[in-house]
RNA sequence: GGAGAGGUGGCUGAGUGGUCGAAGGCGCUCGCCUGGAAAGUGAGUGAACGGCUUAUCCCCGUUCCAAGGGUUCAAAUCCCUUCCUCUCCGCCA
């Protein structure tokens, strides 16, 4: 969520933002409900006052053991009328807020402005795809003929987008996700969190997945629950409604999740394989900064994503999102991309948002500056630090031999029980 | 799920209808004291929104005592609903 004051007084900015981001926003309507929520504001304000002051005045004559009838009743049908605009500020601050809610964060000034992923500066490469001497093969047909996946019986047992991986295939996500989390908590500062899987929409809404994108997440009917979409929505929230100090920050936050995601909207995008699930591990990384320091910690966690994929040997590049790609919260993205050698392609893997103050808004998380003045918002980050299963895929094309076989990366083998070989 | 107790400021803890944003204590900030520190001592110490304003300073107003609703001229205090915490019982990985 944006600044109200801000937006108010930077109504064309904030127009030429929601353009630069291919958004539709009825920002006039905004603009005129905000005028009104103060100018009803004003009146019931007075309202108050003057009722505030004739009860204690009927307080004080009443003490005095003099009659107060007719200051009551005038008191009386004051109270109606304040009951009345009462009830019409919170309409329209309802409805206001559910609009603020609905403003997608405003671009730090270093993205590149442009309409879709064609627009996306890249920022660097890190190794070169390797030269293969056979055509190399899709992770779907490395892995079934392995015994390591099988996507029939994860439609038999769901729908279609869920994969059931067995013996090497489950033992190898099982190795990365251990192999992540020790990287960000023992070389990366990283304090490891096992979050709750489901969270309420209070905290569903902190993040931005809610109230704007409910279709792409799934809901438990008979709870105020909902399955995450990603662990950044548990690990921002964690400080929801605090106020922290600043000799606490930055905080670094990871963890290990499933992520739940309907993908509404891409039906025939990627059918074939594992790439785009419903369900997927993934180790997320989030930091709470000051806002001095956020960009700065903006590069730092993009570096901490890469480390993965430089230890594992996995050829990728980073991209800068331009403003019409980027999500709805964040102010600037770094996307990292891997090399498939079956798409003959970069394909991403990890994102890494500074969202500034977009979410603290929201969720209501400040910290007190050291020098003692009012507290500010904080400055949100997240990162994958990486998503498992595209991982996995990564590792099968890019380590698979001519026989269909896959060398386990070395950087791995530690965590797979010593596997050299998946055959 | 059943029975009971309770949710007040950074913490602790008073407050059962009126001048209470809320006593006392702790903590914190500033000052005095001290060679310095402790102890002692004096003062201060929440947030949101709106108005005023060059100003996120002041000042003024409104709101906030788990959340939402109700009663009343007036609610932290009375009533209802929900959520959460604790104790006991039941159930359970």
């Amino acid at each position: 969520m944006l600044d109200m004051k801000w937006v108010r007084e930077h109504t064309d900015e904030v127009a030429a933002m929601l353009l630069n981001r291919n958004y539709n926003f009825p920002l006039d309507k905004f603009v005129e409900l905000d005028a009104l929520r103060r100018e009803t504001l004003l009146e019931v304000e007075a309202l108050k006052e003057k009722r505030n002051a004739g009860a204690k005045e009927v307080g004080m004559k009443k003490k005095a053991g003099e009659n107060a009838d007719a200051l009551m009743e005038e008191m009386r049908l004051i109270g109606e009328k304040v009951k009345e605009l009462d009830e019409k500020v919170a309409g329209i601050e309802a409805e206001l807020q559910d609009l603020a809610m609905r403003i997608p964060n405003r671009p730090h000034s270093s993205v590149p402005v442009g309409a879709d992923e064609n627009d996306n500066v890249e920022i660097r490469r890190h190794g070169t795809p390797r030269r293969f001497t056979f055509e190399p093969k899709p992770h779907w047909d490395l892995g079934e003929p392995l015994g390591i996946m099988d996507f029939e019986r994860g439609v038999q047992l769901a729908e279609s987008r869920f994969t059931v991986l067995k013996g090497a295939g489950a033992r190898l996500e099982r190795a990365l996700m251990n192999f992540m989390l020790d990287l960000h908590t023992t070389q990366h500062g990283f304090t490891e969190i096992a979050p709750p899987i489901l969270v309420n929409t209070t905290t569903m809404s902190g993040t931005g997945q809610l109230p704007k994108f409910a279709e792409d997440l799934y809901r438990c009917a008979n709870d105020d629950l909902w399955l995450i979409p990603t662990a950044e929505v548990p690990l921002t929230n964690l400080h929801a409604g605090e106020i922290l100090n600043e000799s606490d920050l930055p905080k670094y936050y990871c963890a290990f999740t499933p992520c739940f995601r309907r993908e509404a909207g891409s039906y025939g995008r990627d059918m074939r394989g594992m790439l785009r699930q419903h369900q997927f591990d993934k180790v997320e990384m989030v930091k709470i900064s000051t806002p001095e320091k956020s960009y700065d910690e903006l590069e730092h966690m993009t570096n901490c994503a890469e480390k993965v994929l430089q230890l594992l040997g996995i050829p990728y590049r980073v991209i800068c999102l331009c403003t019409g790609d980027m999500g709805f919260g964040a102010a600037k993205t770094y996307d990292i991309e891997v090399w498939l050698p079956s798409q003959n392609c970069y394909r991403e893997i990890s994102s890494c948002s500074n969202c500034e103050d977009f979410q603290a808004r929201r969720m209501g998380t400040k910290y007190r500056p050291a020098n003692g003045g009012k507290p500010r918002f904080v400055h949100t980050l997240n990162g994958s630090g990486i998503a498992i299963g595209r991982c996995l895929i990564a590792l099968m094309e890019n380590y698979q031999n001519e026989d269909g076989s896959i060398t386990v990366p070395e950087a791995l083998r530690p965590y797979a029980g010593g596997l050299e070989v998946v055959k």
